[in-house]
Order: structure tokens, then C-alpha cells, then sequence
DNA sequence: CTCTTGTTATAACACTTGTTATAGGATAGC
DNA sequence: GCTATCCTATAACAAGTGTTATAACAAGAG
């Protein structure tokens, strides 16, 4: 394997992400990624033997794993503010896309069909949402709450910011977001 | 203008509403949903000159007044226990559809593009998103709450339950919408 | 009846989609 | 050199999309 076919892999996926977090997972087309990432339409069906729900589920799966990964960042680097800074570099994503981005997971999640062709994307949403339940849980739990609070706080923090970012996108400004970086502090500060 | 003619219309309308909320806004097919709605294609053409962003733009609308309405029913019959009233309307919609059926608003918020041919689409979103808003917001008032409070309150109302629907779709179980049952109390209640 | 007006049926156009097949090119191992 | 393996270019297919044009139909007004 070439190291440029490597790399092409790696853009069709990350393109892919972006697309899907800006037009959803029917604005995702295989030709149009290609051609923005730059790899030969040839060369996707190669590496991408499934087609476009490979495609998809993979961007999916990195797509979470790049959130989890800076949410995970945010929470350790400051226990008392991280959740903060979390919420403040989705803010900004939303922002200077001009209200074009939001999360691809989320565009995912909504127009993912039931027809068992689509397993595989469903199943790698649920994963994504789980795992950042999961670190949102040991997050609260580390600060004292108990495991029934700590997983109520992490599932209405993950439906907050979903819905703020929505809200921003269809409103065409920042202020859903400004409101629960307002309101989420009163009830996760509380006991 | 006779009279079946004028239900087509509105089934039309409500069809597109329903596919809307269940498979997106490119999942929404002129011919599917006139078949659906036992509304002739030619027939749909006539009462929807502009087609698909009219059809689109007025499902919107629609379904975005029906949602105004539920909710001022449930705060002005109950003004302490209205929004909890409002919640479990939402859950039995998307538990009772088996994860199917979401917010159609929110899925047209995350397709929209940007480009001017849906620029109908965008303010009527922005209008349904505002209206809620103004509701709740009121409700809020009503209930001693500052001007300020009351907008932050509202907002993160409509974040929560809109990220919670998704969520739920997601992990095709309800438990973000149980969290979010017990956590938002937590914000509107206080002071 | 005629004629206008509101409605529907049918076909077609141009376009995009996912996908496959097939042939060609590149590149490494030997 | 040769060969095998990985990669890519090109064309094509079948299906679906929004949309338009055109003709037919229905029904009520005069």
C-alpha cells in the first residue's frame, strides 16, 4: 500500500465528516468527496469496498473519536472548567462556520434509515453517543455526584449541546448557545 | 376549488411533514409523498407552483403551529406541572414510533443549505424555532423569572428537548429523555 | 349547449445518485 | 527483465430526483 493511497483514505474519511456535518448523511456523495479530497473516484471504491455506508459508518466512528478525544483533553486539563472549554470550542466551530457546521453525528442520527442496509451506521452512532456518555459519567462521578446523577448530568449535557448547536444553526446566531452556557452550570454545580 | 381538492392540499402537507421528521429533507420526494397522500402528482404541481421548497416551507409552518399549539395547551392548563405535560407528549411521539418519528424542524435546520433558492425554508425555520421561544418565554415570565432568565430558560428548554429527541433516536432507547425529565426541573425551578 | 376555470394524467427532460465492470497503469519482489 | 499486486481511469447501468409541457377531464356559469 502507498503511502499517498494511505492518505488518501484518511481525506475521503475526514471529508466525508465534514460534508455529513454540513449537508447529512444524503448530502454525502461519493463522487463529490472524491473530488474534494482529492483521491480518484477508482481509488474510494477500492479502499471503501462497501461503498458509501463504509464510508459513512468509518467517518462516523473518527468523527466521534475527534470529539472524544478533545472533550476527554478539556475534562483532565481542568477538572472544575473543562466542561467549559468544551463547550466553548463547539461554540466556536458553529460560529466561524457561519452556521454551517454542526455535528455530523447528529445529521447522522436523523437521517439514518431502519433497513437493515444501514446497520452498520446505526450501530457506530449509538457507539459514538455511548462513549461520550461514558467519559461525561467518570467526569461527574470524579466530582462526587452519585451514578444515577452522573449519568442523568452527562445525557442532559450531550442533549444540551446537540440542541444548542441546532438551535444556533436555524436561528442564524449564537444565542442558544450563550443560554446554556448560562443554565448548564446551575444544574451540574448543584448536588 | 373543490372541495377534495383542498384536502389534498392539506394532506400533502402533512405528509411531507411526517416524512420530514423521519427521514430529512432530501428524504422528502415530491412523487412519495403525493403517492402517499393519495394526492395526484399533477395535482400537487398545481397547488405547489414553486414545488419542492414551497411543499417544504409550508410542512415547516405547519408543523411547527401544531407544536405552538400542544404547548400552549399544556402551560395554560397546568401552569406548575405544563412543560413536564409537554415533555411526555414528545416522548410518547418518538417511544410510540419506535425511534422513527423526530422534530421535522430540526431536520430541515441541519439540511438546509445556505444558497438562496432555500432562503424560505431558512426564515421559516427561524420563525417556528422563534415562536416557541416567545411562548416560553412568556410562561417563564409569568412565573417570576427575570426577562433575561427567562430567555437563557427557554432556550436551553427547546436545546434539551430537541437534543434529547435525537438522542434517543440515536441509542434507540429513551433514557436520554428520562435524564432530561429529571434534570431540567433542576434549572426552572430555581431561582 | 358553450365556455371558462380549476384540476389531473402522461410523458419527457436533464441531472444526480450508488454501483459495477473492465481495462489500464504503477510499483514492488524476484 | 518478468510478474503479481495494488491502485486508478473510464464508461456504463439502473434508479431516482425536481421540474415542465401538453393534453385531457370535470364542473359550474352564462
Amino acid at each position: 500500500m502507498s503511502k499517498n493511497s494511505a492518505e488518501n483514505r484518511k481525506r475521503v474519511i475526514e471529508t466525508a465528516a465534514t460534508i455529513l456535518s454540513t449537508r447529512g448523511l444524503k448530502g454525502v456523495s461519493i463522487r463529490e468527496v472524491s473530488k474534494l479530497a482529492n483521491a480518484p473516484l477508482g481509488s474510494t471504491y477500492h479502499h471503501f469496498p462497501d461503498g458509501k455506508v463504509q464510508i459513512v459508518t468509518e467517518a462516523i466512528e473518527w468523527a466521534g473519536e475527534q470529539a472524544a478525544i478533545t472533550m476527554k483533553n478539556c475534562l483532565t486539563s481542568d477538572a472544575k472548567n473543562g466542561l467549559l472549554l468544551f463547550l466553548q470550542q463547539w461554540y466556536e466551530r458553529v460560529r466561524s462556520s457561519a452556521f454551517r457546521q454542526g455535528c455530523p453525528i447528529v445529521a447522522a442520527a436523523i437521517e439514518a434509515s431502519q433497513n437493515e442496509h444501514e446497520e452498520h451506521v446505526r450501530t457506530a452512532i449509538a457507539d459514538v453517543f455511548g462513549r461520550w456518555q461514558k467519559i461525561l459519567i467518570e467526569h461527574f462521578l470524579s466530582q462526587g455526584k452519585t451514578v444515577e446523577y452522573s449519568k442523568s448530568l452527562a445525557l442532559t449535557t450531550i442533549s444540551c449541546i446537540e440542541g444548542a448547536v441546532i438551535l444556533c444553526r436555524g436561528y442564524q446566531n449564537m444565542e442558544p448557545f450563550d443560554a446554556i452556557i448560562n443554565t448548564l452550570p446551575l444544574i451540574i454545580s448543584s448536588d
